[in-house]
RNA sequence: GGGCCGGUAGCUCAGUUGGCUAGAGCACGCGCCUGAUAAGCGCGAGGUCGGUGGUUCGAAUCCACUCCGGCCCA
């Protein structure tokens, strides 16, 4: 016996019930157990970040990653359900110096290295354990007593085994390079990490001249938005294509070379008059002409390539401190190199970068630019090949080291530091303007302070073997299919891998450096370890392998027999999580196992967020490792925005929770929303969104379960264990299954596809059918019972149809898909699978599917709707009967369709008499205008170049052609540019618009009513006026639909008499009236019956 | 500066190989229907299809350039 429904379901409420019925039946690990040894499908969670809750964002992807593993459940695969946290890394350490106000690394290290790693890994456990709970929310069905940590020991040692085969191939090196730095958090900054800090800020930028030695007076100007890399400077770049000038200063004779088109470059000149990228209170920036305007004027004395400059000797601007005399570079001194910064300083030609594009072009500075190889990322990679000295000022903390004369010890980017550069230039008459320059700057996404890039020792993997990572890239299904080109793309553009960070959270590499000796060593897992370790190891044994227990262990070198400790670097995170294929799937303990879900055949996380990091990695580290693919598809979705599709940020309060989200419209809605938006795009997420689906959708679906189980529960109807064959039910039950099997059909093609969006608009699209146009006119079927087998027919097919829905949406919807289930079946079928996500995903019946039944019910609806309109402009409410529809049909489909359906249009226009009349009938005479529109397609071939003045002055002729043709004739002659154009009746389409009248044309269709309305016909309109006003009254009452009433009715018309006594049974009947009596009603409602008044009363009948 | 994705009604989006009147949903106005519906149906208003130029008899659709937004790379 089906449970009593009631319209209206608080949503929230009741997947709060269905999570505890979950747990209480233990459903999740029974569907574990149905499905256990069956082929498998291997989804590999991407950890999350267990360093905060969980947004929305989180669950864009955790809800299609929960419908596509329930999807294949309920296709019988077996799955491993494993989630995944992320650990490690300076994300985690931030929030830990937030929390205990920490500053700098000295406060960390005061605190005890060993209690902050404890509190980083309790940070850890504290957010995957919040995380884990709302994922249960959400309705993710994951083994949550099984997630894996990248913290683990299992994954740290694996990643050694990666490390290991890296260096096995020679692929690890320790290297100086020129990184981005902060001084702040004082570690090194890998490429992905620096993306994440870019703002927007205005720096002093300086214009300057480098004297050239020998050729007095003349100067290279050179501009730098960075001072403080002005005390490194070793070369003077140009570009031997440029043209440069040559320009006479009036007032200070001196002549200055500089690309010459620049003279009058307005720099960022959309920037200020737009305002964009613009900093407020940042004056507009000059033209180099306006800069020497006003320094007393200038002349051009001519122009020279740059290949002349090239070779040109200068004076630096800070030949004086120490640090640029050394030979080789400092404070890394190169033997190989016999110059100084000083002996060095010329001017050099920047060459190409990797593309072929020049490193130096005009554009915003002087066409001349400033080398400080220790100071800059092409800097040093020109200067390692043209052999220049590195300098390299700063020391861990952004401060100058020894050698740099009073700026030893400041900050570089201190106040101070840039009011000496300056005032020191103005002091030797180098500087020539100074300004406020605004650009997009890399920031520490940490602390926010600007970097420095800063030459530093740091362990790297050489990545020379991109192209075996490439060949795998191409082995996978990317969807979307860019997703394929820009992976291509980023690997033949990165750099070299930097792994170490000089922190204290993370995975320990596993590099062992000779002290005498400076050989390094690097180990491939723990029990390598233990055999290597010559000190420490009774320190370490049980501790995870982490700083700083970890840092204890002394291993022999190799080489030369002496004693190497541990670098103190931990890794870069995105080790972490790469290895997940191999860590968590038993890749070093059950090989066998490892084949059986590796590679997998899907991984789901957000595109622009992970192609360089996790995607990155994981194909990386797969590649070396295996060589092989370590998945097999890969879904990439966009990022979530407002409503507005604005970024969702906290400090401008669109930010949305996913508790508040959950909690207002439920995660069935909120999962419907993720399910069904084109993952490609930024998702637009918001309550209107919600309600949307909500009313549209949720509430439509819950309303179709709910007259079917009322109903159903009133007939005590129970589904049969033989249904009514198909092919013995009516059109209208065959064409709704015929329907709801090609949804099916298309569901399963969109999950098999990864195409949630095609099942969700497929079931939408059915949903409707079903609830407007299915029910809405076969609801006597279900309530008024007058044929017995009719209405089993309709039950079943109405159950069938819900049955199959919710096991389709189930994989989305899977709170009230589960509710409808338990009352659907569960509630009389007590061996039926215990949950719905236990039941096999419907299968599509190609039987079932009548093509030939779906388009004449299309059709129909066609017909149907253009009755309606027929009605409207005659204002012929539907209430009142008439006599005739008469239908002209377009083509033979709408013609089979009005006859098969003739009974239901009759119903639904409320008329006496359908005729349909054959394609091509002519429409009957009604007022009507004519329009004549021109068949393009024939008309164009016949005017060809006329077609366009044509266009022009046919509206004025469409009137008249028109009627023309509708009289008959046979040619429309036109004058076009002189031309005599002759148009035959084909080359037109006439368009007639009916005035007023009971009809209404669309194509070739059209609808015509009878619009005489006899005594009778208007009679028994009244009849259905009394009925609607009684059934509104009932309803007001507040009566329940079963109620019995008693009736009376008083009225000085003789026609509603008649009309009472004509049909006393009838509407009895419909109202579920005991009585019907004429009397006095003193408290009754009046009624309007067309045009007729009549007072009712109503009472509850005692039965 | 280069690359990718997008720009169609107030909002969210469809729009096949170029072709008859550029569609749907939401919101709005009018009317209708309703004892499953917090819904539904009909009609209306709302469009320089980002812009310019080209190809073509004909372009939202193809081509070139360009503007705007997002992302990536430099």
């Amino acid at each position: 016996m089906y449970k009593r429904v009631e319209s209206w379901v608080d949503a929230v409420d009741l997947e709060k019930r269905i999570l505890s019925h979950w747990k209480e039946t233990d459903a999740f690990n029974k569907l574990r157990e149905i499905n256990r040894g069956n082929p498998p499908w291997s989804f590999l969670d991407g950890p999350i970040t267990a360093n905060n809750p969980m947004g929305v964002h989180h669950a864009w992807g955790r809800t299609l990653k929960d419908a596509y593993q329930r999807y294949w459940a309920m296709n019988g695969r077996e799955l491993r359900y494993q989630n995944g946290f992320d650990c490690q890394g300076l994300w985690v350490e931030v929030e830990v110096e937030k929390e205990f106000g920490f500053k700098t690394r000295e406060d960390i290290e005061s605190f005890g290295v060993d209690n902050f790693v404890e509190k980083c890994k309790e940070r850890v456990r504290k957010y995957s354990a919040i995380q884990t709970e709302q994922s249960i929310r959400l309705g993710y069905w994951m083994d949550w007593t099984d997630s894996y940590f990248t913290m683990s020991d299992e994954n740290n040692y694996t990643i050694w085994s990666f490390l290991k085969k890296c260096h096995d191939r020679g692929k690890i090196y320790r290297g100086n390079d020129v990184m981005p730095w902060s001084g702040r958090s004082g570690t090194g900054y890998s490429q992905m990490e620096v993306v994440e800090g870019r703002k927007l800020v205005a720096h002093e930028a300086l214009f300057l001249r480098f004297p050239l030695r020998g050729r007095e007076n003349e100067n290279l100007l050179v501009w730098t938005t960075t001072p403080w890399t002005l005390t490194s400077n070793v070369a003077a770049m140009v570009n031997t294509d440029l043209e440069y000038v040559k320009l006479r200063g009036k007032s200070d004779g001196r002549l200055y070379y500089f690309a010459a088109e620049n003279l009058k470059t307005e720099r960022l000149k959309r920037q200020w008059d737009e305002k964009k990228e613009w900093i407020e209170g940042v004056p507009k920036l000059l033209t180099l002409a306006e800069i020497f305007e006003a320094r007393g004027g200038y002349e051009i004395e001519g122009y020279v390539r740059g290949a002349e400059l090239v070779g040109l000797e200068y004076d630096g601007p800070f030949d004086e401190f120490e640090a640029q005399h050394v030979v080789g570079g400092y404070p890394f001194t190169d033997e190989s190199i016999k110059t100084s910064g000083v002996t060095a300083h010329r001017a050099i030609d920047g060459g190409r970068d990797s593309r072929g594009d020049p490193v130096v072009v005009a554009g915003e500075g002087t066409g001349i630019v400033h080398s400080a190889p220790g100071c800059g990322d092409i800097d040093h990679v020109i200067a390692l090949a043209r052999g220049l000295p590195h300098l390299a000022p700063l020391d861990a903390e952004a401060k100058f080291l020894d050698k740099f004369g009073p700026l030893t010890g400041k900050h570089a980017l201190a106040e101070e530091t840039v009011s000496w550069i300056v005032a020191s230039l103005e002091e030797k008459g180098l500087l020539i303007h100074q300004e406020l320059y605004p650009h997009v700057y890399p920031h520490c996404w940490r602390s926010g302070d600007p970097l420095v890039f800063r030459l530093v020792d740091e362990w790297y993997i050489n990545m020379d073997w991109r192209d075996e990572i490439k060949e795998v890239v191409k082995s996978i299904e990317w969807i979307p299919d860019w997703g394929a080109e820009r992976e291509i793309e980023w690997l033949t553009n990165m750099r070299d891998w930097m792994i170490s960070k000089k922190r204290y959270w993370g995975l320990a590499l596993p590099i062992w450096v000779c002290e005498s000796c400076d050989h390094f060593h690097v180990i491939g897992g723990r029990e390598e370890l233990k055999e290597r370790a010559i000190a420490g190891w009774d320190e370490f044994e049980g501790k995870s392998p982490h700083r700083p227990w970890i840092d204890a262990i002394r291993i022999e070198c190799e080489e030369c027999g002496s004693t190497a400790s541990r670098i103190p670097d931990v890794g870069n995170p995105w080790l972490d999580a790469g290895i997940v294929p191999y860590s968590t799937v038993r890749y070093g303990t059950d090989r066998d196992y490892w084949k059986k879900w590796i590679p997998a055949d899907l991984i789901l996380e957000c595109f622009p967020g992970q192609f360089r990091n996790w995607f990155y990695s994981l194909l990386a580290m797969s590649t070396m490792m295996e060589n092989t693919r370590p998945f097999k598809t890969l879904v990439g979705h966009a990022l979530v925005r407002d409503e507005h599709g604005e970024e969702m940020h906290k400090s401008s309060g669109n930010a949305i929770w996913f508790e508040e989200a959950a909690d207002k419209m439920g995660a069935d809605v909120m999962r419907w929303i993720f399910c069904r938006s084109e993952p490609t795009l930024n998702l637009s997420f918001g309550y209107g969104v919600g309600r949307e689906i909500r009313g549209k959708f949720y509430n439509t679906l819950w309303n179709v379960y709910s007259f079917f189980v009322n109903y159903a529960r009133l007939d005590e109807f129970a589904p049969p264990a033989n249904p009514t064959p198909i092919s013995e039910r009516p059109d209208f039950d065959r064409w709704i299954l015929s329907r709801l099997h090609v949804m099916i059909r298309t569901a399963r093609e969109g999950f098999e596809t990864y195409n949630t969006r095609s099942v969700c608009l497929a079931v939408e699209d059915l949903l409707e059918s079903l609830s407007n146009w299915y029910i809405r006119h076969n609801r006597r079927r279900f309530w008024k019972g007058d044929d017995e087998r009719d209405q089993q027919m309709a039950y079943e097919t109405l159950y069938e149809c819900l049955y199959a829905l919710i096991r389709v949406v189930a994989p989305s919807m899977p709170f009230v898909a589960e509710e409808m289930y338990q009352n659907l079946v569960r509630s009389h079928d007590a061996n039926a699978r215990e949950s719905v996500h236990h039941t096999a995903y419907p299968r599509f019946d190609e039987a079932l599917i009548d093509i030939e039944l779906n388009e004449d019910m299309a059709a129909t609806e066609r017909l149907s709707s253009l009755a309606l309109k027929a009605r409207e402009s005659a204002k012929l409410k539907v209430r009142q009967p008439l006599a005739t529809l008469t239908c002209g049909t377009a083509n033979a489909i709408e013609e089979r369709a009005g006859e098969r359906f003739r009974e239901l249009l009759m119903a639904e226009l409320n008329v006496k008499n359908i005729c349909i009349l054959a394609p091509g009938s002519e429409a009957p005479a009604v007022p009507v205008d004519y329009v004549a529109k021109a068949n393009l397609k024939r008309v164009g071939r016949k005017l060809k170049h006329l077609l366009k003045p044509f266009k022009k002055v046919f509206p004025e002729v469409a009137a008249d052609w028109g009627a023309r043709h509708h009289a008959g004739e046979t040619a429309f002659t036109l004058e076009i540019e002189g031309e005599t154009v002759v148009l035959t009746r084909e080359d037109l389409f006439v368009k007639e618009v009916a005035r007023n009248a009971a009809i209404a044309k669309d194509g070739d269709s059209w609808a015509s009513f009878d619009t005489f309305i006899t005594d009778d016909l208007r009679i028994e309109g009244m009849m259905r006026e009394l009925l609607r006003s009684v059934q509104v009254l009932r309803k007001e009452e507040g009566f329940e639909i079963e109620d019995r009433i008693e009736l009376v009715w008083q009225s000085d018309s003789a026609d509603v008499a008649t009309m009472f006594g004509r049909f006393d049974e009838y509407i009895r009947s419909e109202l579920l009236a005991k009585s019907v009596t004429a009397g006095e009603v003193a408290e009754g409602k009046v009624v309007k019956l067309s045009g007729e008044k009549a007072k009712v009363l109503i009472v509850k009948a005692m039965s």
